[in-house]
DNA sequence: AATCTTTTTGAACGCTCATTCAAGTAAAAT
DNA sequence: ATTTTACTTGAATGAGCGTTCAAAAAGATT
């Protein structure tokens, strides 16, 4: 059979039926439940019950098990983007942005719900020696980060704000592993007086007196 | 039919035919095992074949899969009081001792081996919000570890040592933070130098210059 | 209204999971 | 040597896993 031309062109290109569900919702509670349970116990079954979406449509939609969290991971990695950059998108000193990114931290750490934990740490943890591909995608989201509060540091030094004069990218490497080292600690202490104190001698270690 | 009393004696109570396996043996393979794969991920299988038990013998030795884990935990955790005790029984000045330690903890890192995770932090990582009995335990050992660490910083201050007048308790959380936030670090730059670095600065985060 | 195309649906697949247990084996006691 | 007791063995179990796919439903086109 030969199709006409505008055929051809709508329904190839232009007019698809397009998928009933919201991607983006779909996202954040496929997200959730990876954070609620870890990548390998967030089995399928949950997924569907969580997202509405019955299999088919996830495997249509996102080909597989490991696609949807690599998407979901994606999603957590835009919103903590979004977060940071509106953080310290402001006239206050970095350092005031600073404290108040820590206070974040030790309000997520303190919450009873997924939000207590952080997709990407917690996810890089359980994966370690299993799927390099993810720990990649991972390591990567991270890393971009902990970029981005490098060139905060730097900026805080160029102003000339109470910060220690080395070199910013270490500042900020060693400010990431307090804050890594905060999530896993809070595991152990879930304390709020405990992790602010933490949280107050982390932005001590990188200010100058 | 009415068992004699001596044979009572040596049937219940004296001579019982013992399990043929080196206990300890068993539960290093185990504990390394569940160090490169993760609580969730170290199937029967995998563990049958590393432990050299058959399914029926893991099951009356230790009860379930989770017994098993909880053993093999208790085993890193008595590897590890050790080590640490070792390090600390000396009579170098503890801040040789601590550094020595994360020296330790950055070598760890850099492994190839199941020896580049933390059992405890990392299985804690994974559990959280899936089994409270062993959160529990996870926690506690890293608590003991934490409070041993507390004793020795307790120690340096009163020995004089170049060591920050704060509370010794509060000093030995923040190093701890540290010392969890670089094993989680190392998953995204499992790289010597950076990791050395990020130490001399813990280090120094609780020294006076 | 009829046809075509795409999405949705959910039962079914093969596999692996943790766990069990009856049969086999061997040590200890008689 | 026989009996008793305990341990070892590994196939079998049912449940749950990630994944597939043919049938049903519905939007787009004619």
């Amino acid at each position: 059979m030969i199709l006409s031309y505008a055929s051809l062109l709508s329904s190839v290109l232009f007019v698809m039926r397009s998928a009933e569900f919201d991607r983006s919702e779909v996202l954040q509670n496929a997200m959730q439940t990876f954070m609620e349970q870890g990548y390998a116990k967030a089995s399928m079954q949950k997924l569907t019950k969580a997202t509405g979406l019955h299999p088919g449509s996830i495997y249509c939609a996102f080909g597989s098990k490991k696609g949807l969290f690599l998407e979901a991971v994606n999603h957590y990695h835009e919103q903590k983007r979004m977060a940071f950059s509106q953080l310290f998108t402001t006239d206050k000193p970095v350092l005031a942005s600073l404290s108040l990114f820590i206070d974040n931290t030790v309000q997520e750490c303190m919450q009873n719900t997924c939000a207590k934990v952080c997709l990407l740490t917690r996810s890089l943890n359980e994966i370690e020696g299993q799927d390099p591909e993810i720990a990649n995608v991972l390591a990567d989201n991270l890393k971009q980060l902990e970029n981005a509060l490098a060139k905060q540091i730097e900026k805080a030094q160029q102003q000339g704000e109470a910060i220690l004069p080395d070199n910013a990218l270490s500042l900020a490497r060693f400010f990431t592993m307090g804050i890594y080292g905060m999530r896993t600690y809070a595991f152990t202490h879930p304390n709020k007086a405990i992790l602010e104190e933490m949280g107050k001698q982390l932005l001590r270690s990188i200010t100058t007196d």
